[in-house]
DNA sequence: TTGTATGCGTTATCAA
DNA sequence: TTGATAACGCATACAA
């Protein structure tokens, strides 16, 4: 199958190639130095011919290749797929394709992604990214190529890389004087992987909230998970079975909405009635998160505010000639108090 | 930013271009033709350059992006990022990357993809297409691309494409006759989009399957929706406040989980026992159905096999030199009960 | 207002 | 075992 190219039209239409190309490329933008008749003729020819430019040309010539990266670690999570859709939404805007990699949670996957970023000529980053070292980070930017952070990975290592956050520490802050108002004092933890950003640090703003509020960090109340709802059951028989009565604890904090979802269900199928017995509550406001019983308190991360902003930087420095400012991006939280606490 | 070419690495090992091509695409395959001192020196130029193959160049050279489409309509539901996995798993072992558009179920931005899937140079398409029209689909099959379709879409209307099919029949009919045995007899159905292929099919299926079991259709106890949550609430509440005593339903079939479990939270939120007073079900089997109370009766379509069917089945065709055969895959469902009916 | 010519970074054909 | 060289399809500086 062979393709119309420029050329095609160019013969068909009795032009040269350069003519088809400065009409083509022409959004009827300032310099209109085509006349109306050839303008017409080409056109037509493109229509006829149903000529398509070809991208993999354009982004040799241009050195560009409107393409934007994504990487995330679990598209299975609910939270995922609304940031995708507020990148998506802004890179539409500017003609720019997203280009999802979604590492399954592995480190391996993640890792090889920069490889695969940097040969494909991609033009901008967006990390979500868990376990890229500095270095990884570093060969993306020293190759040329815009990157924007979500969550607060990056700036610390001296990367110059603007980065979008939200504030998890008021936001968890928030959370847990909202249990101890409820009148909470042993308060477990199921943390997410301690070697994931966001797993240490809902982790430390965790113990650094309860001593806030005047209550002993107990190692024995924090349990590690995975972010994913696997193997949360063994948590929390271990939570609720392996302690003294006068250990328990009355509610219990989950790293995100995945893992609190699937807490509640556990507990209720080992018969303990959420919130009377246990509270619970999770992180990220996903949308089943509203449609179990009870339904769930939580923390509102608004991931398609996050996936817009994140794009709509990273597309800002891309069409923007100077080099780009780092910025930092602040998306506001919101507590969300439901059923289960 | 100047980023290393193969006349860099040539330079640096004191060979030609051809030389570095030759060397960094042997994958240790039949024709090892080079020396292995040369080849350690520009492995060593390769290594010290940091250089990355350019793949835009790649591709064109190749006429091949090693790019594949898939074509979602809403990424949100979380039946589409379990199906995104399964292709996703499949694509990577063979090299392939994917693309994801998602149409958020707009008809206008689905027939946009065509265009920009052209221009992308894509090597092939798996559609899960909503809105497309044959002349659509023929342009990709016509421009030499190679499609999948998932569903039930193309093949009837005299295009060549292979297809991934799951028996929407017998599993609606299964889930009809459970509803049946169930003692119900007045079944209403909370359909899909009928301009929409499941939307339609999975009525149709319905009225069929009504018959089937000697029941009545009755079009008060049909409502479209739109396969998403939103608007569910009135929906049903025209389905139980609308009709006397007699001829409300006793039963809801929804045309797909997100559908259903809208459904069960309104009939809740407006006092009514499910399944006690009305039976719900809903079709997809997405996790949440799992997670809801009562738990969803449902037809569960296994996604991530469909994805990794779709794109094996696209890989086999692009990667093998004979015209690819028109192939019909099915994917088995399962009827999944739980406590909702 | 339009055409000519060059190069973007590869791969592949053909010689050497 | 290696090197020259010609595409691939396009954009753009410059000439006409």
């Amino acid at each position: 199958v062979k393709r119309p190219t420029q050329l095609d039209v160019a013969k068909k239409a009795g032009v040269s190639r350069a003519t088809v190309s400065l009409i083509i490329n022409d959004q009827e933008s300032s310099n209109v130095r085509i006349s109306e008749e050839t303008r017409q003729r080409v056109q037509a020819a493109v229509a006829e011919l149903g000529y398509q430019p070809n991208l993999i040309a354009q982004s040799l010539r241009r050195q560009r290749t409107n393409l934007v990266a994504l990487l995330i670690p679990d598209i299975t999570n609910p939270y995922y797929p609304l940031l995708i859709r507020g990148a998506q939404n802004a890179a539409d805007q500017h003609d720019y394709q997203l280009l999802i990699y979604d590492s399954d949670d592995s480190p391996a996957r993640e890792h090889s992604f920069v490889d695969s970023i940097l040969r494909r000529r991609v033009d901008g980053v967006i990390l979500q990214s868990f376990h890229l070292s500095v270095e990884d980070v570093s060969r993306l930017v020293d190759a040329g190529i815009e990157v924007v952070g979500l969550g607060r990975i990056l700036h610390e290592a001296g990367l110059e890389v603007s980065v979008i956050t939200s504030d998890h520490s008021s936001a968890i802050t928030a959370l847990i004087k909202h249990l101890v108002e409820k009148g909470h004092r042993r308060i477990a933890h199921i943390a997410g992987p301690l070697d994931t950003p966001p797993g240490l640090e809902r982790m430390q703003i965790f113990r650094e909230a309860l001593s806030q509020y005047g209550l002993q960090y107990d190692p024995n109340l924090v349990k590690i998970g995975t972010f994913r709802g696997e193997g949360i059951a063994e948590l929390v028989k271990s939570l609720v079975f392996d302690l003294p009565d006068d250990a328990r604890p009355t509610a219990i904090f989950a790293a995100n909405d995945l893992m609190a979802i699937e807490t509640i269900r556990s507990l209720t199928s080992l018969g303990y009635q959420v919130p009377d017995e246990i509270a619970v509550c999770g992180f990220d406001d996903i949308p089943p998160s509203a449609w179990i019983t009870p339904a769930l308190t939580t923390v509102g991360q608004n991931p398609y505010e996050q996936g817009k902003q994140a794009a709509s930087l990273l597309l800002q420095h891309l069409l923007s000639d100077e080099k780009s400012q780092v910025e930092n991006i602040n998306v506001p939280y919101q507590l969300v108090v439901r059923d289960s606490t």
